[in-house]
RNA sequence: GCGCCCGUAGCUCAGUUGGAUAGAGCGGCAGACUUCGAAUCUGUAGGUCGGGUGUUCGAUUCACCCCGGGCGCGCCA
């Protein structure tokens, strides 16, 4: 839609220029904008305004310039004004839209612009340990990281899911002595419970697991056994709970193999022959300074253990060697320091980083009327993610997720959530494809044929301001999508689906669509709906949202 | 103390690479169903965009300085 105007903007731009009246050649990208307040008409360019500068001209006179070589061959401009310090603004012609919706109606993609056709993307999420079940946090970043890869796919990246586990360190030892402690309770051993083990009801369960198959066999030594057991039971429950939300991985990459290949070694070696680490303190150091960061960090503890980080740096650098054209890591915002630090080690390094995109997320909190929901990860009385979908489900959850900017903390209001009301926007944005359903489903019972293909012609009969205002929602579906992949925003998908449901409402309630006297009317109304009907589908589709045709 | 993020209506939050009189939902108030699903819709009230300087035709948006909150700043991951 706004391309359009743009290219009759360039054209007349082109005329002044070759008539010597201006020397402007290209139109700013981004310069035809959907005007706040209606008055101002369908469109609005601020072309004037942008180029004042550099013509050293009154915006107001560039403005008239412009549209003295404005022509329009398909007569889909009703009208133009200049206003305020130079804005044009566009009143569209009837046979705009028609066309707009027809063309929309045509297009599979639903006008969405293919910005990574031929790239490859990789979407690194959720990433949990297997030491427990995942939680709400976890839940964020799951989604999150999901909707993204959706998104990506959509402008037809050839995308990549990826799960990174640690198995190697120090955590994985904790929580295979954590059941052993369990297992030596429960045969009547004496028991040793580790410093900080884990305390959750789960560990418990594992090790009732190896009585039942095992008996007492087990040595105490045997830790290979209890971690194993413990890391392939968790493993399953977390694969479970992503079930539950329809999330998939292509790879699951563990931090074991990064030391079976020798790239941790590599790594050392690297950084060493560049002068970026030192030993001092019994430790191997990443030089900060010389990197870019504020203080030196620990790469091998002085036990000879590798700290989280070298590791990191590793598996990164593998992920760089895998060609991706875009490398998405969703974090948690307590995550962001060590991923500065694992890219200043590669810049170091003297590989280039640009392709890595972290996308942070704030923390979950969740609410139950109104008050706040306690949770503590230090007394094991978080909520799990598994918890929360008994209560609310995955659709209500993957959209109350995704319903807010990454960079904000998000309120996870429960009891809103789990509403079958007006309140409740998933529901909305589900009635509304639901309330189209349910009119075809009437339509078959009067005898109505949907209709088929469809030209601007055959759209005539629309003509009402609520159409049109419902077209240019619809054609704005594709832009929406775009810079949601492009910014990594999928909030901005979840807004725009509410704002199109509220404007199918508006229409339904206001203007019958099968009860007019006109055969043309109510066939144009028809195509109008299911325009609107596959973009519910599309978009809701995208955030892995059910499109319920009953509710 | 240093780094990253946030601060917009009573509440929860949007604001599209700087645009016109700053928006939505909820909550408040007042309305709309003998008709395709009222799980909906209509109207209305509500703001020093945390505060202040600067950049310019123009700033919620960019820069700097304060104030307030979150998260980091470990030989934990």
């Amino acid at each position: 839609m706004k391309k359009r105007i743009e290219a009759l903007l360039a054209n007349a731009l082109e005329r002044a220029t070759a008539a010597g009246e201006l020397h402007t050649t290209v139109v700013p990208p981004g310069c035809v904008e959907i005007p706040k307040e209606r008055a101002h008409g369908d469109l609005a360019a601020t072309l004037a305004l942008g180029i004042a500068r550099a013509e050293r001209k009154p915006p107001r006179a560039i403005a008239e310039t412009i549209l003295r070589h404005l022509d329009d061959p398909h007569g889909v401009i009703a009208g133009t004004e200049i206003a305020g310090p130079g804005f044009i603004n566009f009143k569209l012609a009837p046979r705009f839209w028609h066309e707009a919706l027809a063309g929309l109606l045509a297009d599979p993609t639903l006008g969405i612009d293919p910005a990574g056709r031929g790239k490859r993307a990789q979407v690194e999420f959720v990433s949990a340990n297997p030491t427990g079940p995942l939680t709400v946090g976890h839940g964020r970043n799951a989604v999150l990281g999901d909707t993204l890869a959706r998104l990506l796919e959509a402008v037809s990246y050839d995308v990549e899911r990826e799960y990174y586990f640690n198995n190697a360190g120090r955590q994985m030892k904790v929580l295979g002595a954590s059941v052993r402690a369990r297992y030596q309770e429960i045969v009547g051993r004496p028991v040793d419970f580790p410093e900080d083990g884990y305390q959750g009801a789960y560990i418990r369960d594992v090790a009732q697991s190896l009585v039942d198959s095992r008996g007492d066999a087990i040595p105490d030594d045997d830790e290979k056994t209890f971690r194993a057991a413990a890391e392939s039971a968790i493993f399953a429950d977390i694969r479970a709970t992503q079930d539950r939300l329809a999330i998939t991985f292509d790879v699951y990459f563990n931090e074991d193999s990064l030391y079976e290949s020798g790239a941790i070694e590599a790594v050392l070696r690297d950084l060493e022959a560049k002068g970026l680490s030192e030993k001092k303190e019994g430790a191997v150091w990443l030089c900060g300074e010389k990197v870019g960061l504020d203080k030196d960090r620990v790469l091998v503890k002085s036990s000879g253990e590798p700290a989280y980080r070298l590791p990191d740096i590793a598996y990164h650098q593998n992920k760089l060697g895998r060609r991706f054209d875009l490398i998405v890591d969703v974090l948690g915002a307590d995550h962001i320091a060590e991923h500065q630090e694992v890219a200043a080690a590669l810049r170091g390094l003297g590989f280039d980083t640009s392709s890595i995109r972290p996308v942070i997320y704030q923390f979950v909190t969740l609410t139950r009327h109104g008050e706040q929901v306690k949770m503590s990860t230090r007394r094991a009385e978080y909520v799990t993610l598994d918890e929360l979908l008994d209560e609310v489900g995955s659709d209500a959850a993957r959209f109350f997720f995704l319903s807010r900017k990454s960079d904000s903390h998000l309120e996870f209001d429960l009891e809103l959530a789990k509403k079958r009301s007006t309140d409740n926007p998933v529901y909305y944005v589900q009635y509304a494809h639901a309330r189209i359903m349910s009119l075809y489903a009437q339509a078959a019972t009067q005898g109505i044929a949907l209709p088929g293909a469809v030209t601007a012609d055959d759209l005539g009969a629309l003509e009402l301001a609520e159409e049109f205002e419902l077209v240019q929602q619809l054609v704005s579906y594709g832009e929406v999508v775009g810079v949601a992949a492009r910014e990594l925003e999928p909030h901005r998908v979840v807004f725009y689906l509410q704002e199109l449901a509220a404007a199918l409402h508006r229409f339904y309630n206001h203007h019958r669509v099968l009860g007019d006297e006109s055969r043309e009317r109510v066939a144009a109304r028809l195509a109008l709906l299911e325009a609107v009907r596959r973009v519910l589908v599309s978009g809701l589709g995208l955030l892995g949202v059910a499109a319920p045709e009953r509710m």
